[in-house]
DNA sequence: CGCTAACGTTAGCATCTACTGACAGAATGC
DNA sequence: GCATTCTGTCAGTAGATGCTAACGTTAGCG
């Protein structure tokens, strides 16, 4: 499978990071430029720290990924993430579809 | 337009409302098959009170709809909120697109 | 009206979380 | 080596959140 980790678990981190309104205006500044860490810091009127945490927990969901170039590292939105998790909020009718498949079964 | 309140406000809304794994269990119960709050609280080992309070955070998301029978109150979830979050979550980038378009425009 | 069933609401509590400030570490320039 | 730049990590704190228990509310029945 493409999970190391079950599915759930993975949306549920995209969640939770998305569920943070900064966190999504982070994603929204690397969706399609790549940008370092003091360059996305700069955008908002928070400490570093507290960017550093949201991008961390980013990067922990999948949402972003991380290249390191010289001191700097640089972060750029990971479309496929947010495409998996689009698919799961599919899941939540076929999955239902599913388990009412399996009681219609039962009942023969 | 079809927003009454802010769209990011409804997103944000949404997305805080699925970020809590019990929700989305919730919200999957209700998938396909309209239930009463007594009938969902029976499925989990929480107390009928904190279904109730989730059953409130889904329905002011937008993701649940509520209808009155009696003494009854009867969930069902709504797809097409599901579906204005998807097409938010392209909007990251149609949204970064539009902006990138915009400094080019200025450089001009 | 009294009684019951099905819910929501409030108060209070334990835990999580987003934040700041101080410190630590790795790469580059002098 | 030493200083500088760019960044992550740790400790501590104020506020948000999910939970339980007790109370309020509405609809139906005798």
């Amino acid at each position: 499978m493409t999970s190391p980790a079950p599915l759930d678990d993975r949306v549920g981190a995209m969640l939770r990071a998305l569920a943070e309104p900064r966190r999504r205006a982070i994603l929204r500044l690397v969706a399609t430029t790549e940008r370092a860490a003091g360059e996305i810091a700069a955008e908002f009127e928070v400490s570093r720290t507290a960017v550093s945490q949201h991008l961390t927990v980013l990067k922990e969901s999948g949402l972003i990924a991380e290249r390191r170039e010289g001191t700097r590292r640089l972060y750029r939105a990971r479309r496929e993430a947010v495409r998996e998790l689009q698919a799961a909020l599919d899941g939540i009718w076929s999955d239902a579809l599913d388990r009412a498949r399996a009681l219609v079964e039962e009942e023969k």
